[in-house]
RNA sequence: GCGCUUGUAGCUCAGUUGGAUAGAGUGUUUGGCUACGAACCAAAAGGUCGGGGGUUCGAAUCCCUCCAAGCGCGCCA
């Protein structure tokens, strides 16, 4: 990484310079060294500031910078000292060597090695089997699938969970609310009961009910029709899990038990008023928890801390759970559950999604207020697979999504996911281009295509000359470079995204990204009878498509290569 | 009352260990297609970074305080 490169070589040079006694009475570097872009583009295309260094060396921070520089050799490119800032300017040379190596690394440029093999498990969405997915699930599936893929592509070791809710009084509930269902389609007069499921969704599962139930209970019946329908809709939204785990599979296996007594060997519970309590108070939670009721049944933290027990004792050095922000004082109870065990609670990672909100005809759609809810498929059908993730994963996961239909639907230049695929087919349709038969406009002929793809081909695998900057006007020299300091760019990006475990970084540079190349598309014309020029830059064109489908890809969103 | 999150351009949002003149998109105004996709590009206008105080060479960023919005504070799941 480009940023990286400046901060080494600017930080050997400043200790050159405290070796040489030259930085007054500054005796060791203590600052931390950062890269970033210029203001001013005229001043270079990258620059660190060294006045952190003013306090040591009680000297003026433009003076500490020219000192400092005298030591760095310049080697493909040129210093330029401003205030306390050294700004580098990079050479040609630097530049289409960036796209060599894309050409030859093709879409594993972007890869590093931050992970180092880490074994993690996901767990998100997590929904209980009693009903379609609501527009929030929506937001967590795009977002654990994208963080899943970024994670992975970094050297991770990702395993996918979705934990199933199948245990607790809600099951019942459920097959109450279908028995009603099914009894109102055979012709009696019942009303659904309050507190029971009132959606239509039901009315459709009695029927397939009535057509085959397999001999199961009615409450059996609704828990698998459900999960089966919000499977189907994963695997249409490109989410993947690696384990759908049971809850109710804890019970049979008795590990909630066996996690009871671990707990209870541990002196970390107790009885009081009737009930089982959990000393979660001892870890710093508000106050203690009930874990088995007066009614002798458990709550579903107890089952819940013992499938954070089964998660950690496969093996998994770190678990990141995705939940609504509705849940976030849930967290030091979980964290609490895992010390109280004996594990590290710091392996547990919670990552809270804020709410999303609809909004249709230009207002506001409360959840609850809507008489007929707008499901996550509803959602889907209407404004696709493509634009419904792009939205969920645009946004920082700490904000409130407005999520408005109409716009996410339309497909113009309103909608960021149509600008981002626009950028990806006219790449694609200049690639085309060049292997296809042209059309003389002068004659009305048909003339061969410019390239064959062998040729091109030939040329990726061992690009022997390139020099992109050869025979272009001043702006699209400065678009060619923006373009490939971009690409570059996308790599220290994604590094960050998994860090801060923020796709929406990713889409924010899906966007410049297109950009930059809509800009250089306008300044710069790719194809033509110079043979040579038109290679090399086929070869730009094509770094950028190579970013740019695995950047979508990613995210699971299509890179498509016409629209 | 306590806790978490948020408050930045008309609107939706970036701004990640405190750094140069606070940035995008959208909207508004204007200009650009007889060669590779105009679903595009370029330019202009648009800001007391919720208010107030503090920390320091320097604050949207850190601290205090107040205001506003959303969400939590179950022997529900």
């Amino acid at each position: 990484m480009l940023k990286n490169y400046f901060i080494e070589i600017t930080k050997n040079a400043i200790n050159k310079a405290i070796e040489a006694q030259e930085l007054g009475e500054t005796k060791e570097n203590t600052i931390e060294l950062v890269c970033d872009k210029p203001k001013n583009k005229d001043f270079g295309d990258f620059a660190i500031n060294v006045s952190a260094l003013a306090r040591t060396a009680k000297m003026a921070p433009p003076v500490i910078a020219q000192t400092i520089v005298k030591h760095i050799k310049q080697e493909n490119f040129t210093i330029n000292v401003v205030a306390g800032f050294i700004n580098f300017k990079l050479e040609k040379e630097f530049l289409n060597k960036i796209i060599v190596d894309i050409l030859a690394k093709k879409d594993d440029y972007l890869k590093s090695d931050i992970g180092k093999g880490e074994k993690v498990n996901i767990e998100y969405v997590s929904a209980n089997p009693t009903g379609p997915f609501h527009i929030g699930h929506g937001r967590w599936a795009a977002l654990g699938s994208a963080l899943a893929n970024i994670m992975k592509y970094c050297n991770y070791s990702v395993f996918q969970e979705f934990y199933i809710n199948d245990a607790g009084n809600q099951i019942n509930k459920l097959g109450k609310s279908l028995e009603i269902r099914v009894r109102q389609l055979k012709g009696e007069n019942i009303e659904m009961e309050e507190g029971l499921y009132p959606g239509d969704y039901l009315i459709d599962c009695a029927k397939r009910y009535l057509e085959n139930n397999k001999g199961l209970s009615y409450a059996d019946f609704a828990k698998q029709d459900m999960l089966r329908l919000q499977k189907e809709l994963l695997e249409k939204f490109g989410t993947h899990f690696d384990l759908f785990f049971s809850e109710l599979s804890l019970y049979q296996d008795n590990e909630v038990e066996k996690c009871m007594e671990t707990l209870r060997q541990r002196e970390k519970i107790y009885e009081k008023d009737g009930a089982v309590w959990f000393k979660s108070s001892d870890y710093g939670d508000d106050q203690d928890r009930v874990l088995v009721k007066t009614d002798g049944k458990n709550t579903y933290l107890t089952a819940d801390i013992a499938y954070h027990k089964n998660k950690l004792d496969r093996g998994f050095e770190r678990l990141i759970n995705i939940w609504g922000a509705d849940h976030h004082g849930y967290i030091p109870r979980m964290k609490a559950a895992i010390e109280a065990l004996g594990y590290d609670s710091n392996k547990l990672e919670v990552i809270l999604g804020q709410l999303v909100n609809l909004i249709q005809d230009g207002e506001q759609q409360r959840m609850g207020k809507r008489k007929k809810m707008v499901t996550l498929d509803d959602l889907v059908d209407e404004v696709g697979v493509d634009a419904t993730r792009f939205w969920m994963l645009m946004r920082s996961s700490d904000t409130t999504i407005d999520f408005d239909i109409d716009l996410a639907k339309s497909q113009s230049d309103k909608n960021p996911v149509f600008y981002v695929q626009y950028a990806h087919a006219r790449a694609c349709s200049i690639l085309r281009k060049a292997i296809e038969n042209r059309l003389d406009i002068d004659n009305k002929t048909e003339l061969e295509p410019l390239f064959k793809q062998e040729e091109i081909d030939n040329f990726y695998q061992n690009p022997s000359i390139m020099d992109l900057f050869e025979n272009l006007s001043d702006e699209s020299k400065e678009a060619t470079k923006a373009l490939i300091l971009k690409l570059e760019e996308g790599k220290a990006l994604l590094a960050n995204a998994v860090k801060y475990r923020a796709p929406y970084m990713v889409c924010k540079y899906l966007t410049e990204l297109a950009n930059s190349f809509h800009h250089f598309y306008n300044f710069t014309r790719v194809l033509s009878e110079n043979k040579k020029d038109s290679l090399m830059k086929l070869s730009l064109v094509n770094c950028f498509r190579i970013i740019m489908a695995k950047m979508l890809n990613l995210m699971g969103v299509s890179a498509p290569e016409k629209m």
